[in-house]
DNA sequence: ATGAAAGCGCTAACAA
DNA sequence: TTGTTAGCGCTTTCAT
């Protein structure tokens, strides 16, 4: 009567031992590398044992002895947010088949820190990907592994990045906002130390200055990425901007948007026709909420997939690729539309 | 003039070099086990040099000569969903700190099959979450380390579960719904060979007929997992459930309710007065749209959490937390009111 | 084509 | 309290 042992796990020493072959040629066939270094009918002999035997390869070992780490570290301010779940799964296509995805949730709070930060570099991974970091974060961030930012409004610190290229889509807003005869439009943005955040306005306001409108110097920073923020503090500003002739706003994000739309039916402002709004990222519901806003598309999942080839680059021969851009859209929804009094020439329709 | 080395990683023996000690006190030190093993003076001397030269634990030898892994695996049929990003974001509060989150992202296709699930056994993980899977997937599955089921309508071949309890919420809804006079209640769902999915018909019918209301005979049931099958679904179906007195409407997935709503707006058809309208899940738009969506909670971060733990204790001490539930509640808002039309008892109000 | 052997960096007995 | 030692399972020379 045998004592039971705890079910050990196969090894690519008992794979050997069946097969009556050293470890090196389990290995290799293994790994795939045996072409032309062993014997078609030893390689056949042993993925028979293996498949028998149930043999899995031990990453862990595997990665020691090779030096090389099979996990992707990926930090976002916020894994719940639209943008960043779709960025992810972006990310995975490109390379979820080679590699693990690791997931680093920030510890409480609202964006991640120096502390996450040090516990994704403690995860020896082949590379990590910062998604929208704070600039204070990147001041002293010392790389231990390729390291590529994303949304971080450029490279920084001579890490790679990739970016999403507003300027024709602000081109395109500004276009669209001056032709329907709005000429002050007002901001409410994400404050943040970001120059991804920040840029969003500068842009636009360089976009509608270039066709002759003018974004209102009262721009409202909220440290809060939440609807309902948003919606105080556009209930508090609106009487403000009405009264500076402002017929349109231009949200930092989408969630802000949300927010106006709803500040906008409490007070019986009416989208488009007293106020249009626009908000940054389109997530899926923006088609559903009434009226349908008007988004300027960052998108998220070819981000992602960018990002992750970028990535695989970086690890694979090191090779910097500089920074790439993807282009955003702009996607023209029920939320804008002629103002009702229009302070310029009459608007068509 | 030394040729400068690749920057080779430091290692604990450098760091014993450094002090002059062995790398078992090393080793303590940084794993925390040195009290009463190392003198204090040794220790301060090693923590001293360990900032001094920046050493970092090489977790994957670590994991090696221990023989425990430090990666938990996620898998969810779509990481984009909200409800699994919330569930990973709770997952993530209860053990990011201590383990590796490793999302695996689905290859190609809209639910995760066995090649996913094999490439998660792939990863030498301490547990695996395994969140809505189909039934088909599970009965061949073989556990390779502690497995937990999240949302697969309970336990499944001896795998523990957490699930969401359905039962109160449901009869609330029940009772909500025959409160305002609706009789007849159709059911818009997803068509899965998944218990939890299939639960939520059922339960919900057997909850209206202890109130004496009734789900029509013609249940709806989608594919896909989008808005837009939704809505054409239901533009298709209405004339039927119309014809049959049908007043309310319930949607097995968020999704699916905003489909039903837009296509409601495009028929003309009056939410609530015409038609009531409810959703599974609860997701953070819902309070959004128009109008605000009346809907199942189903305490998506809280499940997350709750299974963080439960996996939590598989892994340490192997003790099978059997499966624990976590309630669903109702959400009532604008979309559901009394039928214009009632076919019963006159409705209040 | 094949296998023996030397690590990868760390942990955990065990000896001192 | 400390150091020595033997692995963890795999990869990778380097002989054979």
């Amino acid at each position: 009567m045998t004592a039971r042992e705890p079910a050990r796990r196969v090894t690519a020493r008992d794979v050997a031992a069946a097969v009556g072959c050293s470890v090196s040629s389990v290995s290799l066939v293994v790994s795939g590398k045996a072409q032309g270094r062993v014997r078609v009918e030893t390689q056949e002999a042993i993925e028979a044992a293996i498949a028998r035997l149930g043999y899995r390869l031990n990453t862990t070992a595997s990665a020691l002895a090779s030096g090389t780490s099979l996990g992707i570290g990926f930090l976002s301010p916020d894994p719940t947010n639209p943008f960043f779940s779709m960025v992810l799964d972006g990310l995975g296509d490109a390379l979820a088949d080679r590699y693990a995805l690791s997931v680093l949730v920030p510890t409480g709070g609202s964006d991640y820190d120096r502390g996450t930060v040090r516990r994704a570099l403690a995860g020896d991974f082949a590379g990590l990907l910062l998604a929208s970091p704070s600039e204070r974060l990147l001041d002293d961030f010392v790389p231990t592994c390729p390291t590529l930012l994303l949304d971080a409004g450029g490279p920084v610190n001579g890490l790679a990045s990739v970016d999403v290229d507003l300027r024709e889509a602000l081109a395109e807003l500004a276009a669209h906002l001056t032709g329907l005869g709005h000429e002050r439009i007002a901001y409410l943005g994400f404050r943040r130390d970001k120059a991804s955040v920040q840029g969003r306005r500068h842009q636009l306001d360089r976009a509608l200055r270039q066709r002759g409108a003018v974004l209102h110097p009262t721009t409202v920073e909220l440290t809060e990425l939440t609807e309902s923020a948003a919606q105080t503090a556009f209930t508090d500003t609106w009487p403000l901007w009405r009264g500076a002739g402002v017929t349109a706003v231009v949200c930092g994000d989408e969630l802000f948007a949300y927010g106006v739309l709803r500040s906008c039916r409490v007070l019986g402002v009416g989208v488009p026709g007293d106020l249009s709004v626009v908000g940054f990222d389109n997530l899926p519901y923006s088609s559903l909420i009434d009226p349908p806003l008007t988004s300027v598309d960052l998108s998220a999942r070819l981000l992602g997939q960018t990002a992750g080839r970028a990535l695989l680059g970086l690890i694979g021969d090191g090779a910097v690729p500089g920074s790439s851009r993807v282009p955003a859209r702009l996607v023209v929804r029920g939320s804008t539309g002629a103002p009702r009094r229009p302070t310029g020439q009459p608007a068509a329709r």
